[in-house]
DNA sequence: TACGTTTGTGTAATCGATTGCGCAATTTAA
DNA sequence: TTAAATTGCGCAATCGATTACACAAACGTA
């Protein structure tokens, strides 16, 4: 069993002292060529590894940086996170808090993170109380780079990488239009959360910018969910007029809704468009594969690792607030197109 | 900008010594009651928070492990993963690195993870080279706790977690047997890694006991892709004595085979019979829903880290090797029920 | 009164690195 | 030949905690 070898033991072996063996091994020009050549080797030899908790307390730089998501098995999040991985290799180890949608256990994982002396958070918030906001707050004081993604705050002084779930929105909404679609559903999701609001907004404003009336009744707040997405269009089948359409902010409900549908012999896309959100890699397995708004997870991930890093390099007294917003894309198939794909 | 409250900032406003105020928050029985309460007391006061760097420093532990995955954004790797961060919260953190397959990377990850001196390293293997089982058995000798999940290599002293791919590989050509499949062909993967052999020994030991003859020209080595999965079911097609039924080590592979066999007017399950491995979420969804073999992987996840408790309770001196083979599950779905579901 | 215990705290070393300061030895300049 | 400047390296503090050891005060006992 080998003890790690210090610098300590590096100097005992060659005579002299931890600062000198620490001096040449940084190429600090103050020792001269001779003594660094002798203790890079000696230190090779000895195979040397720098124990990087002694470094982090000295420096207060931990070489981690924290991630905080609701979940991780899922298809965005994963991606997301491989993102930042990708970005960040091999000078930051990001490390994975899940929320669970709990904001007692958002507020855990903040603690933690700062405890563990992390570099920066980054974070796709679950909650809106206003516990939680104080506690992100405390991390924005003590000067740790905090970046949201997706689900941001408003909240000043952060940063925060998202995309543009209107324009996403609007446009999906529009093709809707375009395929002759005039009664226009939309699952909304929890709209108390940003991105699910702007949605909602961009939905609505394409459907009064081509002279559609906006029918409260075909709105519902669902979960992301396919049990959800059945139950919304029972409920949808049944009023005086129903819809003809589908906008849905997740993936899983649209497929809880096409499920529905076709349960009840309707047609899709011939009678019935249904367009999701999140592109899932479902949507386009499916035989009837699914129209669905791209939200480039990956992407999102590397920017928010490089937002971090660019305020990394930010004078601390000076604060940076810098809104990335990418562009989603629509992936249009079966479930949508009645005319040619 | 609050700078952060040590036990020394304590210490002076007390009028005391550093030493007590540790031994006071630590409980040590050696402090009278009233100091002790005082402490807490100013120490709840000053916002005072253990900086864990130190800590690690000094106990030598960091409080974190480091797990080593092919890549994250994969539903299974995704669902370990949480199933390690469920089991081992809040005492530890999880440190992700990805190697994208790639030996170099996996090198480097554990080079990095043992330098930010993890206190144990669980991994799903990528590389079979000597190189990288040089560096593995470094982490064994370094006696830091090393277990594979999943991807194993036989290795002294190192305990794993797996499921039983021969039991499940076994079962599934089982069901297609009794489905009436006569003529079986199998997807097996990469056969140099240990699950991808077991499923195809599973698979073969299963024909055999059937008295249905093995034939080399209905096994192919694919990639875990649609792609591959489309690309081999053309091979087959156009053997003399093409194949009934398939059981694909890979659900992808599987997917892309449905593709193709429904492009070529093969009727599924009726004309033919398909099974996948891994239950990716997918599967269930397709109208066509796909039979897989379910690996557990929230399951493995969490078995991975009691094992990495367990061996932490261990003596040094004693080599613990623990494997855990946990069972497989057939989720049976349309592409393999002639019968009823 | 004198001595041994017990109790509660302080001193200082330790974990493994970095770095300002000081001091020899050597080189350069006068 | 002597003073000044440079070079190369050692000493010791620091980051924030823990802990073995020492030691004083308070106590009990003879």
């Amino acid at each position: 069993m080998s003890k790690k070898t210090t610098i300590y033991d590096i100097a005992k072996k060659l005579n002299t002292t931890a600062a000198t063996v620490s001096r040449a091994l940084n190429n600090n020009p103050k020792i001269s060529e001779s003594t660094c050549k002798l203790v890079r080797e000696t230190a090779a030899e000895m195979n040397y590894k720098p124990n990087k908790l002694a470094l982090a307390l000295q420096s207060g730089k931990s070489g981690n940086i924290g991630v905080i998501v609701p979940r991780i098995d899922s298809n965005f999040f994963a991606s997301v996170i491989r993102g930042i991985e990708d970005e960040l290799y091999p000078d930051y180890h990001v490390i994975i808090c899940q929320t669970h949608e709990d904001e007692k256990r958002e507020i855990e994982n903040i603690n933690t993170l700062l405890n563990a002396q992390v570099d920066g958070i980054l974070m796709s918030v679950s909650n809106v109380t206003s516990e939680n906001d104080r506690m992100i707050k405390r991390v924005v004081e003590k000067n740790v780079p905090l970046i949201f993604f997706d689900r941001k705050k408003n909240m000043d002084g952060v940063s925060s990488v998202t995309i543009n779930d209107y324009d996403g929105a609007y446009l999906a909404t529009k093709h809707l239009i375009n395929e002759g679609c005039t009664r226009i559903a939309h699952f909304s999701g929890d709209r108390s959360l940003e991105i699910f609001e702007n949605r909602f907004k961009g939905y609505k404003q394409a459907l009064l910018d081509n002279e559609i009336e906006f029918n409260e009744n075909y709105v519902f707040q669902t979960k992301s969910s396919v049990e959800a997405g059945r139950a919304a269009v029972e409920k949808l089948l049944k009023l005086e007029n129903p819809p003809d359409a589908i906008f849905s902010s997740s993936d899983f409900a649209a497929l809880g809704a096409i499920q529905e549908l076709k349960e009840h012999g309707i047609k899709i896309p011939e009678d019935f468009c249904v367009f999701g959100f999140g592109n899932e890699p479902f949507t386009k397995f499916m035989e009837l594969s699914i129209s669905s708004v791209d939200q480039s997870p990956m992407e999102m991930g590397e920017m928010a690792a490089k937002v971090f890093l660019e305020q990394l390099n930010n004078p601390k007294n000076l604060k940076m607030e810098k809104k990335v917003v990418l562009n989603p894309e629509l992936h249009i198939r079966k479930s949508s197109s009645r005319h040619s794909l």
